[in-house]
DNA sequence: CATGATTTTTCGTCGGGGCTAAAACTCAGC
DNA sequence: GCTGAGTTTTAGCCCCGACGAAAAATCATG
């Protein structure tokens, strides 16, 4: 029984977890330029890391050619994800935190709460499935179920389509998105796509509005099914 | 106007602060192993320290006799009290915490907490006064009024009182206290005191009960009716 | 006022987690 | 297969905040 014990990974080692979980999409290695720049640390330090977390078990490294989670990561980093998705969610619902600036905040409180904390806000809350951004909240037993939603601008003219999750990214570009009112649960009709990766026309709330290609890979939607005009919502938010 | 920023000092300067703060009674200096003590740290440690928060303008360091905390310091620590207290009582009416419990996760979260969430806390609370232990939560702009109670191991035989702080010790002891409905707001008559600095015999809810001189030193009382608190007040009962 | 006990500070280290500069490796293109 | 660009790792360093051991200052006391 060499088990390592889930308990107090330091901030640091909390934040690279999830910054690895979050680049790894479908099992590929990390690079360490990668987790770099998401970080904003040097290189260097990455690499020092990295060393310490394989050491620790919390990852797999192949030296010059990326990390990925070991079992123990991918658990450790569900259960720092859970508290993130679960405190932005109270915050949010409990605390009248607008959707723009709670990602900061908790940013710092995901690594100091305790289990039992989040739990009683997930308790709180009636046990969401979605965060606010539209992500879903792992369980407390480690447990997600990715759904991907092809991003906006994926969305071919005329389409008319379900905003579902709006990927937490940095609060200018989220204040935006919010003041057009383009947040999980909001209908939306691709007007059409400019040429040369620009900008996409969408309708919302009535108005027609312009999206540059950033802003629109970051909003994933769902195609809401054909014909009969009006009536099906399911805002199960 | 030199002024420090009021910023994010680490959480060793405020738990040190903190810390203090406490130990500076009516502005006495504080000595190296007091602090030591207190914080389970080396005095070596502490010395260190210190001399980093002298150089900071946090402190005053007079070298072989003590610190005090500078205008800065209060207002910094004063700022953590708040937090601390804010979240305390925030958890426990929120959030179902009971009383012994969350001191702890109140200590993690005053390091994690921005301005704003605590203010939005107290409000959520309606801005209160007391904290659950029954000690005052500084206001916002950083002004405490400290009521200094007696303590229920000074109260003389017969009085009786109604406790009004108990301050926040370990866990063990709140808990102990709390089963015998030892907390703010209970009434409490003082059977005797046994010889020798040993127990007091109080009476609560109807039954009678021994504390001893530890636990009745943090039980801050208010004296009931006009009595002193000699043993000459023999009113009634 | 001298001396031993106590407290505080200094000194040298250490681990965590950053950094830069230099070396090592990988890989694309010839 | 070599070579140069780009990436990754190593090497050496720093700051923070902890430590123990040793030196210094203070205090207590005869």
């Amino acid at each position: 029984m060499a088990t390592q014990q889930g308990g107090a990974r330091s901030r640091a080692v909390e934040d690279y977890l999830k910054a690895i979980r979050h680049l790894q999409q479908e099992g590929s290695p990390v690079s360490t330029s990668a987790l770099a720049q998401l970080l904003d640390r040097s290189p260097a330090s990455v690499t020092n890391m990295i060393k310490g977390l394989a050491e620790r078990g919390l990852v797999e490294h192949e030296p010059y050619h990326g990390v990925r989670l070991s079992e123990a990561g991918e658990r450790e980093a569900l259960r720092i994800i859970r508290r993130h998705r679960v405190i932005e969610a109270y915050l949010i619902e409990k605390l009248g935190y607008s959707w723009d600036r709670v990602h900061a905040e908790a940013e710092r409180l995901e690594h100091a709460s305790s289990d039992e904390l989040v739990e009683r806000m997930a308790e709180a809350l009636g046990h969401p499935e979605l965060d606010p951004h539209g992500s879903p909240i792992p369980t407390a037993e480690g447990e997600v179920t990715e759904r991907r939603h092809p991003a906006l601008s994926e969305i071919g003219e005329g389409a008319r389509v379900i905003i579902r999750e709006v990927s937490d990214a940095d609060e200018g570009r989220l204040r935006y998105l919010a003041q057009l009112g383009l947040y999980p649960g909001t209908r939306v009709e691709v007007v059409g796509h400019e040429p040369f990766e620009g900008p996409i026309r969408v309708r919302v709330a009535g108005q027609e509005r312009s999206l540059g290609r950033g802003l629109a890979e970051i909003v994933r939607v769902e195609l809401l099914g054909g014909g009969h005009d009006g009536g099906d919502d399911a805002t199960d938010n």
